[in-house]
This record gives C-alpha cells, sequence and structure tokens, in this order.
DNA sequence: TTATGTCTTGTCATAAAGTGTCAAAAATAG
DNA sequence: CTATTTTTGACACTTTATGACAAGACATAA
C-alpha cells in the first residue's frame, strides 16, 4: 500500500470518476491507475501533474505523496531496520546544508 | 559529494592502504572503488559488508550512510525542494506503523 | 625532462530495473 | 445470468545502473 495511491483512489471517488475516465485524462491506460492505486506502480511526475489538474487538488500534496512513496520504497527495499537511522542523517544533512547539490 | 564515499576514503587513508588493495580486498576494480569514493557510483550492498570487514569497522555504521545517500539520491533527483516536507511525511508513517511492510 | 606509481575519468557491453500495453481473470452491479 | 468495472499477469521495450577496460591526469623522484 502507499499513501499516493490511497489519495489518488479518494480523489477519484470523491469526483466519481471510473478508472477508464482518468486514464483517458491523462492519456494512459486503465490497468496502469488501477495500478496506481494500488501502489504496485509508480507514475511518473508528468502524470502526478496531470492527475493533480484532473482532480483540481493541489500538485504540491500530490507530488509529496509520490516523493515519499519513493523514499519509502528505497528504505523497505534495503535494509528496512536501518531506515529510521539513515532518515534521521539525511534530515541532519538537509539542515546542515542550505541547498542539497543537484546529484 | 556522498558521505558514505567520504567515510570509506577515511578509513582508507587510516588503514594506510591503497585503492589497488582495497580493490583487490572487494574483489572489484580500482577505478570503481575510487568512483565509490567519490559518490559517481554506489557500492552494493554486499560490496559494503566486504569494505566494513576489511576496515574492521560496524557494518551497521557503513549501511547507514549507504542507505542515506540512496535516499539523499532520491531526493536529489526528484524534486529537492520538497525533500524536506516529503522526508517529513515518511518519518511521520515510520512512527505509526510499527514495521514497514516489505514492498 | 622522463620514468614510475597512484588515482581519476570516459566509454563500452551487459545486466537489471522500470514502463506501457494488451488480454484475460476477478469482482461488482443490475 | 449479462454487462461493466477493476485487478492481475505477462510481454516487449526503454531506461538506468553496473563492472571492466583503457587512457588520462597528477604527483614525486631522479
Amino acid at each position: 500500500m502507499n499513501y499516493l495511491g490511497q489519495r489518488l483512489k479518494q480523489l477519484r471517488e470523491e469526483s466519481n470518476l471510473l478508472l477508464r475516465q482518468v486514464a483517458a485524462a491523462i492519456d494512459t491506460d486503465t490497468a496502469l491507475v488501477s495500478k496506481f492505486e494500488h501502489g504496485d506502480r509508480k507514475p511518473s511526475k508528468e502524470q502526478v501533474q496531470k492527475l493533480a489538474v484532473l482532480f483540481q487538488t493541489d500538485q504540491e500534496e500530490l507530488m509529496k505523496l509520490w516523493l515519499a512513496d519513493k523514499v519509502t520504497y528505497v528504505l523497505n527495499n534495503n535494509e528496512p531496520n536501518l531506515a529510521k537511522q539513515a532518515l534521521d542523517i539525511v534530515q541532519k544533512r538537509m539542515k546542515d546544508e542550505k541547498f542539497p547539490e543537484t546529484d
């Protein structure tokens, strides 16, 4: 399960839209949208933007969930036991550096 | 730049080892070790373990840096502006759930 | 200067991971 | 039951990551 997915499903139900309709709006397949909602696939940044437009919701809100899911994915697939401590390290870094260097 | 890389370089210098010797010890190429230290390449989990053994240092310490670098990489390559807020979301999740579901 | 040893960088082929689409199964409704 | 919607699995394709090699850069010594 996946936070962005849950939110997308919620938004879709609030909008009374079918998967098929959402899929059409963001120019993709029904199956893919279903997988987004279940967290089986992660949408691209562009898809998230389109979804925000479709649902008339804050892009940043969805984008934050999208990013958070990405981070969670990395943590869970690599030493989940150390996740907490790794997160602490990252946060400590961000406090020190004003701007993270771009790669 | 990269925290694990810095630490690896530090450990190597403390051990008075050449890149070539480290490379041999973890059964890889000199160039690769150089890139690890510079953050141009990320070592595999197995390589990190071997390095910990070689330097006789705590595996978890290196593993945490390794994980933290992975997370940092994801954040920097996807909406770095939202990094802080995404991190907060992830941390909030971890407090609620005892155990993150494995993928 | 050249010679030597160390470290760094670029490129390549391969491997791994991620992506979109289709078809069919499963679920839901009428 | 049928009709519609959703979910799942598989596939080919693309993108990204990886290890190895070779050459370049750097420093030191003679």
